[in-house]
DNA sequence: TTGTAAGCGTTATCAG
DNA sequence: CTGATAACGCTTACAA
């Protein structure tokens, strides 16, 4: 045993009286080996407790079967449920995963070197921006195997997620189905366009008028920021009644602020969240949401990237898989109630509120 | 440049004309390599896009700069939250995050062996069966370190965490001096005994009876698993007019079916969850919880953590560092009010139709 | 201040 | 079927 205490193949060779290498083929299975030789070396290193160093594996194969992930932050439950199922799916793959959060470009910059530093055979990412990475489409010039957790067009990358485009198109077309004129929007605007391009799109393609002031880009990830954003949403005074929220996060948060505020979900605010998450689905008022197939993502992810890491020439051309998100309508969205809130007492006391506090 | 396009220290050394341990040195920093060497070589290094590669590293030094992180699952936003901390702070010192999620004592085993493989220097651990531990304190016998993120005593192992049987006194306790006698309580009672623990305890101390019946052990971690433990305790008809919830995710889930049968919180069900997730804060009724410092908790733990790779001897006593839990009371509490609701027609149909899905 | 040589634990090549 | 030997990229004596 060397002296860190970690049986090596050398400890395993003396004691069976085998060579090294042939401990290292027997223990791989080969048929090289006498089937003896293998049971007793495979004996030899049970009882040594041996366990490969994945080290000095990965410096002779140059491949160190593990792979890099990367995600914005774990607060939203839906990514980080697909998180999860890409970690089970490399485990099942004989891959490591290592793992970090960044919610700016210089923490992605600083995390990918990192990963890089342990020469991750791959990379799984969630940009923070999705409108800039060309960092990442260098990497793949590189020949370094990179799959976007994203279902975006055009990124020179290799993507896999949600058409958040057409879903956020489906969201908004069922609150005009409804018969709702003035729909606010809750969503990134800059970073992660794609939510809030689908709400505008609908809008366009339903002869519907969209002014800029009907979306409001939260400040942070949480459901304070959906309350605070719908505060702010109302005080813009354009007589909304209903909401398309980029993410339950938000949408719940919104629907707490109506509550604290007297208006009445669905009655006299409908809200369409996105991400379908259990605390949507079991909210006092149950949210209609964007449900995507998290464990279908991450195992599409997960296949491709496996597919670039075998690939010993050149990358093959970037492959775009976009899969369909699901619209589950539930108590949240209605036609407009007759009942108008927005002038409503309640309402003024809290808009006065509002200007107050500016 | 080796043929797996990476650039290597002899790389540099070619280029500079330098030999290679010059280089290593004057990478690090040394001294003992001339101020214009040093220059040189770190121009040199940054042209050729030079990242150091961490096996080769790993097998010289015996340390992978990687630790493994096991949680149960991140269904639960606070253990989420924890686990995003752990990975910061770990970042910070330079080390990369090996992460798994486990639900079997299967799973666990496989992970710690991959971990293992990996050559990880140190593992954090949320345990999926906090009573059979024998494996983890078998790793720190061979001088392995190992942090169990688990407020418990009596481990042999390092543990930080919350308080957990304390908060749960402490929980239940703020039902009982409100005044309810007939306490459900929802959680696990075999793997994680310490919430009901603390429970039970609160019974004793302040004189309460307590009956078998008043606990159900939710099938599952979600907020059906929760919806479901409630129906079942409202089944056994013994009265309650309160609900302990070891985790704010069965609370919520009791919260809706409350609201299911038309039972009202607080005024007829004051329901006390665990956690503090922001779901809770933002509940349409908000939900009174027990908090837990998140960042905290991971800086402790990775601070003992880091204590015990550093240390080149024998590995220290085994450490406990528990943490408090903060009752934080929101509007799911209240003292129990007059309306009765375990008789209403509502609650007997109710049940009829528990009876008849037996 | 810098270079040389050995070694970390594994796999691959090539003999025997 | 099995055993030397070299190599992977880096660090650490030890020499120069």
């Amino acid at each position: 045993m060397s002296r860190t205490g970690k049986t090596t193949l050398a400890d395993i060779a003396t004691k069976t009286g085998y060579g090294t290498n042939t401990v290292s083929l027997a223990l791989r299975g080969s048929t090289r080996i006498s089937q003896e030789a293998r049971d007793i070396i495979a004996k030899a290193a049970a009882d040594l407790d041996y366990v490969p160093n994945n080290s000095a594996k990965s410096l002779v194969l140059k491949k160190s079967h593990t792979v890099g992930m990367l995600v914005e932050y774990l607060t939203n439950p839906q990514p980080t449920a697909v998180a999860t199922e890409l970690q089970r799916e490399m485990s099942e793959r004989g891959y490591g995963v290592l793992f970090a959060t960044s919610s700016t470009p210089e923490q992605e910059t600083a995390a990918i070197e990192m990963f890089r530093r342990h020469g991750v055979d791959g990379l799984l990412i969630y940009p923070v921006d999705h409108t800039s990475i060309e960092h990442l489409r260098k990497l793949r010039a590189r020949n370094f195997p990179v799959v976007m957790l994203v279902g975006m067009r055009d990124t020179g990358l290799d993507a896999v997620g949600v058409d958040e485009f057409q879903a956020s198109y489906d969201a908004t077309t069922h609150l005009i189905a409804l018969g709702h004129t003035k729909i606010g929007a809750l969503g990134p605007l800059v970073d992660k366009p794609l939510k809030i391009d689908g709400f505008r799109h609908a809008h366009r393609v339903h002869g519907l008028p969209l002014d800029e002031r009907q979306i409001v880009e939260p400040v942070g990830f949480s459901m304070g920021a959906g309350y605070d954003g719908m505060r702010e949403l109302v005080a813009r005074e354009f007589g909304l009644t209903a909401l398309f929220a980029s993410s339950d996060m938000y949408g719940l948060g919104a629907m707490r602020w109506a509550k604290d505020n007297g208006v009445s979900v669905p009655e006299q605010l409908s809200i369409v969240g996105y991400d379908n998450i259990e605390f949507g689905e079991f909210s006092h008022t149950s949210l209609t949401s964007v449900r995507n197939d998290g464990a279908t993502l991450a195992k599409a992810a997960v296949e491709r990237l496996m597919q670039l890491i075998d690939c010993d020439a050149k990358l093959p051309a970037p492959t775009l898989n976009l899969l369909p998100g699901e619209l589950i309508i539930r108590e949240s969205s209605a036609r407009p109630g007759a009942r108008s809130w927005v002038n409503t007492d309640q309402a003024q006391a809290n808009r006065a509120q509002i200007s107050a506090k500016k």
